[in-house]
RNA sequence: CGGGAAGUAGCACAACUUGGUAGUGCGCUACAUUUGGGAUGUAGAGGUUGCAGGUUCAAAUCCUGUCUUCCCGACCA
């Protein structure tokens, strides 16, 4: 292409409403341009990037066997009613009605759908497994939409779904999706973690995700140290040692005046927050539930929830504190009247500090013994320096964006939708399902946040929107003309997709722009070009080189084999 | 939804405290000089100051409401 006539934009100063380095970075590149939160507009550039992380997608997706297919974004609600998700995935759907009142959703995710595509064709076990998916639009009315294209309201989803008779044979399904997205995510040079996490809403038993390591993300991953032990903090497990026999010093009250956090309470009674335990009051189906962790740690809630088999929990109001003898900022197990859920670390706890009951006191020396409970588990998040659960090493934290996801459903949509079979045997059975989700533009925003500088992105050749560019000095020059514009028709002939920049511009504005948007290799043709010499440049390099016009094409040509995938 | 910040030219900002009829840089147009890392000069174009009320002789500025966006917390690809 050639950018003197074609749209092409690029913003000199920071965009005011992007704080994310790749949000940023993407607007003034001219390759999305927001229209509104969480709602972007994707411009040449940005499309043709886009397109190459799909193409990519599809690629592999089709390799491993998968068919695609596209479903529609404005769906009936009754298809989400049939497994009761519309309560489960309540606001987060965007719905509107038609002319005649009929309810509809834009579609958040197409389970229901593409386990009715299933229905069409599964008879018998000899139609089974296979595996369809689409890339296409997802419509999540967020809370909060951030960063750029990471956390956004319409996105496009590769979303694929197995179709297996048995456990067995969605293990066999499930590893060729996993195999498939390691390809995926290595093409794309992704710095990338695989987790364990939790199966949420989907439901079903077993689910991973491919998390891009960075600074913004939004999720914690733990990973350990000396194992390959890798899992999201929200299911990761609290492993504590049972200490050794301590002796159980004498119940004390002590005074506290006006100390409400662990921290100031542990000073003041010169104790390490370890050795506190503090309560959280929550509000559990309107009823007040008090939990008590390690004071140092922090209430996971989703370990929480499932332990108590709630779908939620909040912070419990005023209102519901008073019901019980619960004093904030001084509430203790000890005779407590309420619920209480303790972290089953505490059990190997020993003359520990907690609250009273009674404003401006504190116990120390508190044993489980001292209290009564209702239920114990582990509900806290792991901290950095906690013991493996799997080897015993040392855990530690990264951050990571989601940006793919493997489901094992089982048959949770297949039997709410009655997707059935015939075995040899002539009996009954239900589809085994599993569920496959990749985010397309996320994965565009995670690349450009881990590869960049402070001249702009620097993308990868897989989906850089060209491979090469020419940038023309002086297109005053007949010479560089020339020889600018035939070096273009013969990479562009040899498939090779090239950028010239032919724009009236000083060669610094092209300069700069072609580092923005981050096209790998650049080809100068400037004053030099009388002896036949041309620069050329990696945009991940400091220095350039010269190469001779009788060269070019051939270093070109090594460089994409080189650096091919 | 709770807490914080902000909406002024295409972009980034100033003027707001202390009301007096809107300015700077970049970008844009024309001309000249420039031409290897976001050129310089001259002359221009471009605004219902988010929107709606109110106070006032007078509102970007003060008050009320409302909408939007960003950041911090509960959701997810």
């Amino acid at each position: 292409m050639k950018l003197k006539h074609s749209y092409f934009y690029t913003l000199r100063n920071d965009a005011k409403d992007e704080e994310s380095i790749s949000g940023n970075l993407l607007v003034r590149s001219g390759m999305i341009k927001k229209v509104g939160a969480g709602i972007y507009m994707y411009l040449p550039m940005g499309l043709r990037v886009l397109d190459k992380i799909k193409k990519i997608v599809k690629e592999e997706m089709d390799k491993a066997g998968a068919e695609e297919v596209l479903m529609p974004s404005l769906i009936p609600s009754d298809y989400y009613e049939a497994c009761g998700r519309i309560e489960l995935l309540g606001k987060s759907m965007f719905s509107l009605y038609d002319r005649f009142d009929k309810p509809f959703v834009l579609g958040p995710t197409h389970e229901e759908l593409f386990t009715i595509a299933a229905k069409n064709v599964v008879k018998s076990y000899k139609d089974l497994p296979f595996t369809i998916y689409q890339q296409a639009p997802k419509f999540r009315d967020e809370p909060r939409p951030r960063y750029g294209l990471i956390r956004v309201r319409e996105f496009i989803m590769k979303d694929a779904y197995s179709f297996d008779r048995d456990e067995a044979g969605l293990d066999i399904s499930y590893n060729k999706m996993k195999k498939a997205y390691n390809n995926i995510f290595d093409r794309l040079k992704i710095d990338y973690k695989i987790v364990k996490a939790d199966t949420g809403v989907m439901g079903g038993s077993l689910s991973e995700e491919y998390q891009a390591v960075t600074d913004i993300g939004e999720d914690v991953l733990v990973l350990c140290d000396s194992c390959n032990y890798a899992s999201n903090i929200e299911i990761s497990e609290v492993v504590s040692r049972k200490s050794e026999a301590v002796e159980e010093k004498k119940l004390e009250l002590v005074s506290t005046p006006n100390m409400k956090t662990i921290e100031e309470v542990a000073n003041y009674l010169k104790e390490d927050s370890k050795n506190t335990v503090k309560a959280l009051l929550m509000n559990v189906n309107d009823e007040l539930v008090v939990f008590f962790i390690r004071g140092d740690r922090e209430l996971n809630l989703n370990k929480a929830s499932k332990l108590l088999g709630v779908s939620e929990i909040n912070f419990a109001s005023d209102e519901l504190i008073a019901t019980s003898n619960a004093v904030a900022g001084y509430t203790g197990p000890i005779d407590l009247k309420a619920k209480i859920v303790i972290d089953r670390e505490i059990l190997n706890m020993h003359n520990f500090i907690c609250g009273a009951n009674k404003e401006g006191y504190h116990y120390r020396n508190v044993n489980v013994s001292d209290f009564t409970y209702d239920v114990v588990g582990d509900i806290s998040n792991v901290q950095e320096g906690d013991i493996c659960p799997v080897c015993g090493g040392k855990l530690y934290f990264k951050k990571g964006i989601e940006i793919g996801n493997l489901f094992k459903l089982g048959t949770k949509y297949a039997e709410k939708l009655d997707l059935t079979y015939l075995d040899e045997n002539n009996n009954q059975n239900v589809v085994v399902m599993g569920s496959y989700g990749i985010g397309v533009g996320r994965i565009l925003a995670s690349i450009v946040e881990q590869n960049n500088d402070e001249n702009g992105m620097i993308l990868p050749l897989a989906i850089a929107p060209f491979q090469v560019c020419i940038v023309l000095i002086d297109n005053k020059d007949e010479n560089q003309v020339t020889y600018a514009n035939k070096l273009y028709d013969e990479l562009t002939n040899l498939g090779i997709e090239v950028l010239l920049d032919d724009r009236d511009e000083r060669p610094g504005v092209k300069f700069k722009d072609m580092d923005l948007i981050g096209i790998p290799l650049r080809i100068t043709v400037g004053k030099k070009i009388v002896d036949n010499i041309v620069e050329i440049k990696e945009r991940n390099k400091k220095d350039f080189i010269e190469v001779t016009t009788f060269d070019l094409v051939d270093y070109v040509k090594d460089y994409l084999k080189q650096n091919k995938n």
